[in-house]
DNA sequence: AATAAACACAAACAAATGTTTGTTTAGATT
DNA sequence: AATCTAAACAAACATTTGTTTGTGTTTATT
């Protein structure tokens, strides 16, 4: 459905305002990065469904329509976003549940890097924990699917922690689910430059929530 | 702006169906509360913004204009929905403070109360928990007000309860949030009727949090 | 200097949005 | 039976939505 008028006929003749608050970018692959952070935040502070391309390209200095040059749809913007998170957290689980060591330290290295992601890329987590719903079917599915992946890999080092007399004899999924959700106030409170420093906070947060795993007695 | 074509010239002299599906509904001032109440599952589920008032008329089975005749917009619904629930949980803080207990056992029921409300309600502490910054101005202040009442009065008991001795001396901030946090997958796993019922996971959850705080040697 | 590719924007698009209007129906009240 | 009123709907509304198209400009490459 091409437009039945003539759209642009030549804006007189403007040298695209090269002059005054004009940046210096030249070429930029950096665009496409930017359109996806600046997404992250606007997803997060305002949600996926009510956030508009025109508010994304607002934030991002760009026009609407010319974000299209650098991604497919505002559904991809979302997708990217989500799995680029999900991997993350996946890649992580694989690699403490090849390390050596007892599963009360694998299940607190977890948890520290999970917290980490957190301070380092809280709009992105904030966004895929909180608008994946938004994906549309494909993704969505896949989605999931990854989700209970860490669940189940986080549920199995608890079981076995408890197995091997490690950790008090806790409901699982209320273990899992408390921790998983505990730490979810990092994503939603925490702001660099506030008087509790990331780490100081990933050790207090730790000790807090570890300290009613483990056995008193051991 | 009244439109300019006459709108209904008479539908065929349609006499409404009364025949076939046709509910026995007569007066019904229930339907606010019905919309009410699809709206907070709709919100949960799709999020404010990507929920729209035709899919809501259509889980209420009403048209979306009809529903003007009982609320008076879209934001409306969400203040209902988001006060109602902070109304509540600000009357259980106040209910807590004023009762006759050391420190640790008014914590241990207002958290009791925090998570019945949870499960008596979730749909609607789902909302008010994430699509809060979807309201619009006066009332979003006064939002952020009393969640900040909330917090404050919450922290108090927590401070107070370490500086009696009756806590571990931990970040306050840091305990705070843990335990609201803590608290949330609540609203967003639990359903009712599964092998968990209400009343184990609300010993489970408090036992694994306040493990975390009690001292151990007191 | 010429060419090609990347990219930005204006204009437009169809579809969807929240809401209003006018009218009709059904129940309650007299 | 006549009247009144709450409530349902169809139609339309003005905007906003995501996205496409066409054109012009910028930059890198030759």
């Amino acid at each position: 459905m091409p437009p039945k008028t003539a759209p642009n006929p030549a804006p007189t003749a403007t040298p695209p305002a090269t002059g005054a608050a004009r940046v210096v970018k030249k070429r930029r692959p950096e665009q496409r990065q930017l359109i996806l952070d600046e997404a992250a935040h606007l997803f997060k502070e305002r949600g996926f469904g009510s956030s508009s391309m025109r508010d994304l390209g607002a934030r991002v200095g760009l026009d609407a329509a010319s974000m299209y040059n650098h991604i497919k749809s505002k559904d991809e913007i979302l997708e990217i976003i989500c799995f680029q998170v999900s991997d993350t957290y996946i890649a992580q689980l694989t690699e403490v549940e090849q390390m050596e060591a007892n599963y009360l330290e694998k299940i607190t290295e977890l948890l520290r890097r999970h917290v980490r992601l957190m301070t380092k890329d809280g709009a992105a987590v904030s966004v895929a924990n909180n608008e994946w719903k938004a994906l549309t079917e494909p993704r969505l599915t896949e989605f999931k699917q990854a989700r209970k992946r860490y669940e189940k890999g986080f549920a199995a080092l608890i079981e076995q922690g408890i197995a091997a007399g490690e950790l008090q004899a806790v409901n699982v999924s209320v273990a899992l689910f408390t921790l998983l959700s505990a730490v979810r106030w990092v994503e939603l409170w925490y702001r660099p430059g506030r008087n509790l420093s990331a780490a100081e906070l990933e050790n207090d947060l730790l000790t807090m929530l570890l300290d009613g795993l483990k056995k008193p007695t051991a």
